[in-house]
DNA sequence: GATAGCTGATGGTCAGACCAATTGCAACTA
DNA sequence: TAGTTGCAATTGGTCTGACCATCAGCTATC
């Protein structure tokens, strides 16, 4: 400031203007529109060409804003179908996958922090079950128990029993964090299961612990369904551990 | 399948074909670049017009692509001057603020996801600390003390200190987590000590608090971080608490 | 020596065109 | 009739060239 300020322009009388950019407007109003349900998972949006009626933009600002949600995981185009919502949840993962590519070898941590949100998502489970949740957590275990010679079967219950577990928190950023991190285990976690003899014995010492894991839940332990899921993950991660190294 | 699979057809002889579309292939080499070091933050991108001729494609598809990044926070472009590679990867921050968009009850949710992530992180940051993540988190206690008059510096100091604890884990994502929600959090923060007389008497006990726990650290006890991080942010949040409501 | 004004670089936006994948229907064949 | 083939429309993906608004740095002016 070489010349002193008037007195009229002095203080807070003035803001400095804001200059938003037309595809920022356009991604908000869009996710304005799926935070108010006009738009729910699964639903079309029309073409990019009405689109862009609609909104008085060009084409290109439009596609600018759709892409963004997209690699967000919040949208979903495909060619010669159309533009879809996702069922959300895949933002926060995605993120998350982002930030491990940037980071490169944090695997290790994901795993670590993994652990801690299963285990803390278990104590608030045991708390806060609803007789729906513990339903669909039992029905999971079972569905386990009656795929225990198909690994891949076995693995697709298992992670709806630790997905229903998460659910059972009523907290969706919680439950939310535990997904992306699993999500983006899974992988592994499907690989670390590829020799069928290891499989089968793996499986059975996790059934037992997730009959554990339930029987505290349904007690309402929150302790008690934190240690099971901790020893759960703690004994299940070896595996896993050796399988990242190669 | 209504035909019978022709032999040379049948198993996973042929696999689908990938289809990538350009923008995506775009931003995983400039994440790839970043990732490498080859891109470090604060440095300016060539412009479009010269990327475009670099990477072989239109300028859409490049602008569809750099927008991407810009809109999670890895870039920022300015016009006249270029695009820029952001400091701090704010893209966790940025995906979980947008799922908060979807959802205004999360707000509560997150309160209680980020004492969880505190504590933990207390706990292991009373495992791993090295000598130079404690002298910070000392730093920036001694950094509230001084400012405990002005509560917009002192906000500040407890920003650092937490984030400096975080940092003291070792564990990225852990922290990224932390961070990403304790700096959504922070504008509430802010709000539930605009009133100065409330302030002054919250923040002494704030100090000491933060004391205890830098006791516990230093001693190595992650038990009595986590507990002394838990107390401390269980009697914080009650203002927070009657914040939100309003 | 400071200011006003010019110039070039750069991101933001638009319009129109073509490509490629998908769908649905119509025509054709067995 | 049942199944296949082939065409046409729809739609997202990409390219091109143009214009605008903004900013930095230089220049001429007073």
């Amino acid at each position: 400031m070489t010349t002193p300020e008037s007195p009229l322009l002095s203080a807070d009388s003035m803001r400095p203007v804001v200059r938003t950019s037309l595809s920022d407007e356009i991604i908000a109003q869009i996710l304005d529109l799926i935070k108010r349900s006009v738009l729910a998972p699964g639903d079309r949006l029309p073409p990019e060409r009405e689109l862009c009626k609609r909104f008085g933009v060009g084409r290109s600002s439009l596609r600018e804003a759709l892409r963004s949600l997209s690699a967000m995981g919040i949208l979903d185009g495909r060619v010669g179908e159309g533009t879809f919502v996702n069922d959300n949840h895949q933002f926060l993962e995605k993120a998350l996958q982002w930030g491990l590519l940037l980071d490169r070898k944090k695997v290790q941590d994901l795993i670590e922090t993994r652990l801690m949100l299963e285990s803390e998502n278990a104590f608030w489970a045991a708390q806060r079950a609803q007789d729906e949740d513990l339903r669909a957590i039992e029905e999971a275990l079972v569905e386990m128990k009656r795929a225990l010679g198909t690994s891949v079967d076995f693995l697709a219950a298992d992670l709806r029993f630790h997905l229903a577990v998460a659910a059972a928190t009523q907290n969706t950023i919680l439950a939310s964090l535990l997904e992306a991190t699993r999500g983006y285990l899974q992988e592994w976690i499907e690989r670390s299961l590829a020799e069928p003899t290891r499989a089968q014995a793996r499986a059975r010492l996790s059934l037992e612990q997730h009959g554990r894991i339930v029987g505290a839940l349904r007690a309402g332990d929150g302790q008690a369904a934190r240690e099971a899921m901790r020893e759960h993950l703690l004994s299940s991660g070896e595996d896993l551990q050796g399988q990242i190294e190669a």
